[in-house]
DNA sequence: ATGACCTGTTTAACAGGA
């Protein structure tokens, strides 16, 4: 089964890309973040008659998660669970049965956290403990489990074009490694480190400054795997092309391909 | 060149992104 996870920044001004990249990659499922549409306003019918199922947890302008499936879902979580006081829409889970078993499967727009002087990195840093209390929930089921999306967690030096840029940033600050090892250190297996240890694999170009012709990339967006997917794992690309393409989002997919 | 963007929104400048 291929999983992708892709930050498409807005569904409406990517419908045609993200339409093109559906056909040519056939991920059996996809997790989208920052569709910036609201539930009941996105085209769903447009990746219906793809032949796709679609689940949407979106708000108006900003944020905004989906989980697009060829297979019907068995279950849908709408929120992070736990965490039921948050007016962002940042999470959505469901379980999607496979040829061997099921798999359960989140995508996850975790807030960006700059400025780092104001309330937008304290509201970080408590989502992500969120999502870790959660997590370890998930793995107690020993099932296999994708928690994919944009982290806006730039992991290692290895994973930023100009490191010493970075210092300081809520990408890169030791709270936020410290949050995200925390999580990491729960089980999870980063699974782009899982067949690929060159540095340079980056997901995010700005669209600013020329960032993407110079390469200053950064990787943010990760495919974290449960022992149990993790045993399962094929392969994980970085599907780099697509920032290439005309009108590209500032994010490229990463796509996985599990023996579920 | 210390330059350079993109999206959504109460369609004219903002806010937000990373």
């Amino acid at each position: 089964m291929k999983i992708a996870t892709w930050n498409i920044n807005g569904v409406k001004a990517r419908l045609e890309t993200v339409k093109t990249w559906l056909k040519e990659a056939q991920p059996d499922v996809a997790c989208l973040q920052e569709v910036k549409s609201m539930t009941e306003a996105f085209p769903a019918d447009v990746f219906e008659d793809l032949g796709y199922n679609v689940a949407v947890h979106g708000q108006k302008s900003f944020n905004g998660v989906a989980i697009f499936s060829k297979t019907p879902f068995d279950e849908v979580i709408i929120g992070l669970p736990g965490n039921e006081a948050d007016e962002q829409a940042r999470y959505i889970e469901a379980v999607i049965p496979g040829d061997k078993g099921i798999v359960r499967v989140a995508s996850i727009y975790l807030p960006n956290g700059n400025p780092v002087d104001t309330e937008k990195y304290p509201y970080k840093l408590e989502w992500m403990s969120h999502l870790k209390a959660h997590a370890e929930t998930l793995l107690a089921y020993e099932e296999p489990l994708v928690l994919a999306g944009d982290y806006n967690v730039i992991p290692e030096a290895r994973d930023v074009h100009a490191p010493s840029a970075w210092e300081g940033d809520a990408l890169y600050r030791p709270e936020t490694h410290a949050a995200f090892r925390a999580i990491m250190n729960l089980g999870f297996t980063d699974a782009l480190r899982a067949v690929n240890a060159e540095d340079a694999q980056y997901t995010f170009w700005d669209y600013q400054a020329g960032a993407w012709p110079k390469n200053n990339g950064i990787r943010i967006d990760h495919m974290l795997l449960s022992p149990q997917a993790a045993d399962r794992l094929e392969s994980c690309r970085v599907m780099r092309e697509t920032r290439g393409w005309e009108k590209p989002s500032d994010h490229v997919p990463v796509m996985i391909d599990l023996a579920v």
